[in-house]
DNA sequence: ATAGGGTTAG
């Protein structure tokens, strides 16, 4: 083993001391300024920050240098040691006389930055005050003080000291631009941030790349995507980061095919992507399902050289699972070296929405056994996985240890996961006394998952006090009168079912159309219900169709045309329901993918009762799998069944 | 160290 060797006295010292020193009493080899003057050099480059201020501190007057002194700040700064830092701002302060350290503008923003990154913004105040009293102190004074504020979280004085810059008749320039921009996003205040994009305009100095990716943050993080096109197109150099806020910006619009659009253009044009362009695309292949498009980009991280980041592979878990993948986003996590709160959250999440609810129980003590403490997230997505699999037992158990053992208090979604395992559980009446009880004011979504208790158990008069409440809450949400007119229809109460489309033509409230999607190849194909004509009077349809058709009358399949909430004979409705859109996608999958692949099909809205009774036989007779993501929930159809047993 | 983009959720 190779000893320590300490630097000043160059002798082997004993490896159990932790600190190396030159005892106070012993002088340093030389005396020689020039070579003391290396000295420090090389403990403050070094890191050996404590040495050199003792060095300093045992003869004060051998340092006149400022360098000497911006040098060992950088070190204390990087090291984020206040204890250091104080050290040598108490040795500057023997110096402030001299008249190289008085004006000395450097050592002053360096003094600020120092305090600001050890959290003492009130000391850091006092020599900003203290230094912009004077004349022509440059704008690198008063940005040092901005950042201080901006990473210390306080924006709004980050801001403010911009506006005392202007105050003070200084011309802002590039720096105190991008630092003003910065907290105007982060802030989403969008007027002052239009202010300074004025100031921006006006300025002799002309906006850098820097300036330019501020505005583009600032517009995409106010969602005017006007302005982000508009800077992004008159920008005459674009980096990495402006292509990433194009990109979010297109995602805040939802326009997500523009957004991979995007994507593909900056990989023809040579850009290249950074992990945070990925951590942008992938959610929208987890939205929309494009398990393909996401394979493709899993392939590139793993092709490139560098490893991916926490959140890249967060949010490549969650595309595997959001595309029903959930073993493989299992494997992906159970690989990652750090896992975040999110990583758990995230693979949680996976198993619940795909109906693995005793998986992830166990995930969830593991998670407990690793130290991670679960936040208000990890319930959620606990407590709805618990209501759609019917675990009414373990799911309130879970909401009551919620606070008592983990001290994570229930907000309004919890209380609503809670309301929805009972209803779903026929205890409409307990959910009920929980609404009543709850802390907080009862929200559209609650009385909603109600409603949908009482169709899945034929509450009619209960139905028709609570939609009355709805219709009050959210009058223009279309699924709320769907829902009730399902419950009349159920009951056979068709005058009732004609009163509430009355009620939305005169409110002139149209039903979402049905809309369903899968990935085939590089491409996305999406039917909506009742259209799709040309596909439906292709011949491969027709064969498809026919086929299933015969099966369908072997397996005593008979249509349930309830869901058709229209005044048409039996033969319309039942040609209805056949268009509906899950059932086009699903004949188009079994015409354009190898036979034996499972189907992938992602639905704007809940499946009905008869497309769902419809798949399970459709798996059967075609030993396929398929999988349909709901609004709400995956179901897994595999042999005649269905993962949700027939329950959502 | 004078700055820049991002993941989970009824």
């Amino acid at each position: 083993m190779i000893p320590a060797i300490s630097v000043l006295t160059n002798t082997p010292i004993p490896t159990n001391l932790t600190v190396i020193s030159c005892p106070k009493s012993q002088k340093p080899p030389s005396k020689n300024p020039q070579n003391l003057n290396q000295t420090l050099k090389y403990l403050t480059k070094s890191g050996n920050l404590d040495e050199a201020i003792r060095l300093i501190e045992s003869s004060p007057s051998k340092f006149t240098d400022p360098e000497t002194y911006s040098q060992l700040l950088h070190s204390c700064i990087s090291q984020k040691s206040l204890h250091h830092g104080q050290r040598v701002y108490k040795q500057l302060l023997k110096q402030e006389y001299s008249e190289k350290f008085l004006e000395n503008h450097n050592l002053k923003g360096k003094l600020i930055t120092l305090f600001s990154v050890c959290g003492e913004l009130d000391e850091a105040r006092i020599i900003f005050e203290n230094a912009v009293e004077n004349e022509g102190v440059p704008e690198s004074v008063w940005v040092a003080m901005a950042i201080g504020y901006s990473k210390n979280g306080f924006l709004r004085e980050a801001l403010l000291v911009y506006v005392e810059m202007l105050w003070n008749c200084m011309e802002p320039g590039n720096f105190a631009f991008s630092t003003a921009l910065k907290a105007c996003a982060d802030l989403r205040e969008l007027w002052v941030g239009r202010g300074v994009h004025a100031q921006v305009v006006k300025s002799s100095e002309g906006p850098d790349q820097v300036v330019n990716n501020g505005l583009l943050r600032l517009y995409t993080q106010c969602e005017c995507f006007n302005e982000v096109l508009k800077v992004f197109d008159q920008m005459p150099e674009r980096n990495v980061a402006s292509w990433n806020s194009l990109i979010s910006g297109f995602v805040k619009e939802d326009k997500l095919g523009e957004a991979l659009d995007v994507f593909r253009r900056m990989q023809r044009e040579g850009m290249g992507f950074s992990w945070v362009t990925l951590t942008t695309i992938l959610p929208i292949c987890a939205r929309v399902t494009a398990l393909l498009s996401g394979k493709e980009i899993h392939a590139q991280i793993v092709k490139s050289a560098r490893r991916p980041d926490v959140l890249v592979l967060n949010s490549l878990v969650d595309m595997y699972v959001k595309c029903g993948v959930v073993d493989y986003g299992r494997r992906l996590f159970d690989g990652m070296r750090s896992k975040d709160l999110t990583s758990w959250n995230t693979m949680l999440t996976g198993y619940a929405i795909n109906g693995y609810m005793r998986v992830a129980m166990d995930l969830f003590n593991e998670m407990a056994s690793c130290g991670i403490r679960p936040d208000d997230v990890t319930f959620i997505a606990l407590l709805s996985g618990c209501s759609h699999a019917g675990l009414t037992e373990d799911g309130q158990k879970l909401f009551h240890r919620m606070e008592m053992d983990f001290g994570v208090s229930p907000s309004l979604e919890h209380y609503a996961c809670l309301v929805d395992m009972l209803g779903r559980a026929g205890r409409i009446d307990a959910a009920l006394v929980v609404v009543k009880n709850m802390p907080m004011k009862t929200s559209g979504s609650i009385w909603g998952s109600l409603l949908n208790s009482c169709r899945l158990h034929n509450e009619v008069p209960l139905a028709e006090a609570i939609a009355n409440r709805l219709f009050e809450l959210e009058p223009y949400n279309p699924g709320n009168y769907v829902m009730l007119s399902n419950i009349y229809a159920n009951a056979g109460m068709w005058d009732s079912v004609n009163m509430v489309r009355e009620m939305m033509q005169t409110r002139r409230i149209r039903k979402e159309a049905g809309c369903s999607w899968i990935q085939v190849k590089n491409k996305i194909h999406s039917f909506v219900a009742g259209g799709g004509f040309e596909f439906r009077n292709s011949d491969e349809y027709k064969k498809i169709w026919n086929k299933l058709r015969e099966a369908m009358e072997e397996f005593g399949y008979i249509p349930n045309t309830d869901v058709v909430l229209h005044d048409v004979n039996e033969e319309t409705k039942a040609m209805w329901v056949c268009g509906h859109s899950e059932r086009l996608a699903t004949v188009f999958s079994l015409i354009h993918t190898a036979a034996g692949m499972p189907i992938r099909i992602t639905k704007n809205l809940r499946v009905c009762v008869d497309c769902h009774s419809w798949i399970k036989i459709v798996s059967r007779v075609t030993g396929r799998v398929i999988v349909l993501r709901d609004t709400n929930r995956f179901h897994h159809f595999k042999e005649g069944a269905c993962s949700c047993n027939d329950y959502w």
